[in-house]
DNA sequence: AACTTTTAAATGGTCTGACATTAAGATAAA
DNA sequence: TTTATCTTAATGTCAGACCATTTAAAAGTT
């Protein structure tokens, strides 16, 4: 009797997605380049062109290529952006039921080392950037605009992360971020006291950003996330009984 | 003059996948649920197949859906995994070329907090598997199988981030070592005085995880990865003009 | 010549219908 | 009861047509 593994039958889209991907990521296709037409593409695949409309969407969905209606459109190559990692988290999140104590955990535990490496690393543009961001949540926050001010919270976050210069550590942040400030919308947490005490934590890690100290920066940003845990557990508790925070 | 901005027309199959998507994730549609076969679904939404079975891929490709063939195949909604996660950062690190650097400097990052949440949060049988890592890296250490090394060492670190139970670390940290071990095959590293000494920074990181002692886990895997990544950059220094590292 | 309008071509988007392939169930044979 | 064969329900693939959109080229206008 034959002992043979049960064999994997690719199907012709993902063959022809994998060397399409392979090309791609090796450099072969540049950014920017444009791949053939479909009825081409199928041509010189020997595949159908529902199989290679099949290809192009699994590449699509990547992040690889973007792909044009009409005259001179078609399917170009692109830089998968962090924005496919985003995606894949926030579902990730949704999909098991990730704990919002989880989620707020990640963030903490990414955050202060990259302030850290922002604090080595920033230009003065970053810096620039920083404050601008500082700047909208002090207004928002005096003006009483919540939205806004959340809004402004997770961008101010974002942007320290981008003075990094680590693009998978903003990646990251990022994909978190987006999920703590889908949540973080919680009638009675931010409130003024609350507002002020984060506008005055954030003022500290820019100072230590400012001075390049990458301690000082870790530390505080460190003191601030988990100032922030323990804020929005303490507002869940006393929304004694409410709905279990879904994402 | 009318003055409307430029319309945005959604592709039939992106309209379908992201009614479904909500529907899945909002629970509608629970794990292990049957979806209508293409031909139902496209009658139900007054779609061809092929723009059904554009939409199919889409979540295929989201890690919401897995489809088989054959009789009572189908597509089935099933619980996105932390492999789409590895997918995105994967690709994205290859795609923007991510400087090796970085991605060791993520990895720095995560690990030292993870590991704090490890010893904080581990059961007993977590501690187990982190051993049985443990030693099957000493195994391969002295039978000189450095591919099998490697192997087991990216084991080991994904076990103790496991055993801090947030699995959006898990996933982060999959993700990352998945492109740190595809680069760490480098000629010349992995020397028996590394080996050694990474066996003994292990052993000190069990011993703080078993005590329960969170600070002292996450101060040690912090030398650990540090140490680590001056030892890679000193030997990509060693190996003067060697080529730029790929991932 | 410069500008505007019209036309036509190129390309992805969608539909229809057919056949191929796969895997489970149903049936028949040993 | 076990094994082999047939049937069937589903996806996988193909071929061809037509629609919708965009833009380049052509034609027309000032």
């Amino acid at each position: 009797m034959l002992d043979i593994t049960p064999i994997h039958v690719p199907k012709a889209a993902d063959v022809l997605a994998g060397i399409l991907r392979e090309k791609i990521l090796d450099g072969e296709l540049h950014e920017g380049a444009d791949l053939p037409n479909e009825r081409k593409l199928g041509a010189q695949a020997g595949l159908s062109r529902a199989s290679v409309r099949e290809a192009l969407r699994i590449l699509e969905g990547e992040g690889l290529i973007a792909t044009r209606l009409g005259r001179n459109g078609g399917s170009a190559v692109v830089r998968p952006s962090g924005a496919t990692i985003e995606r894949s988290v926030g579902i990730f999140i949704r999909g098991q039921r990730i704990r919002f104590e989880a989620v707020l955990e990640t963030r903490a535990a990414i955050e202060p080392p990259s302030a850290r490496f922002a604090a080595l690393h920033r230009t003065d543009a970053d810096l620039a950037e920083i404050l601008k961001s500082h700047t909208a949540l002090e207004q928002a926050s005096a003006a009483g605009d919540v939205p806004a001010y959340v809004r402004a919270n997770l961008d101010w976050h974002v942007q320290v992360v981008r003075a990094s210069h680590n693009e998978l550590l903003i990646a990251f942040i990022s994909a978190v971020s987006q999920s703590v400030y889908l949540a973080t919308d919680l009638e009675g947490f931010n409130s003024v006291a609350v507002r002020n005490a984060v506008i005055r934590a954030h003022r500290r890690v820019i100072d230590a950003i400012e001075a390049r100290d990458g301690d000082a920066a870790e530390r505080r940003m460190g003191r601030h996330v988990a100032a922030y845990i323990s804020d929005v557990r303490q507002t869940q508790q006393s929304m004694s009984g409410a709905t279990p925070k879904e994402i």
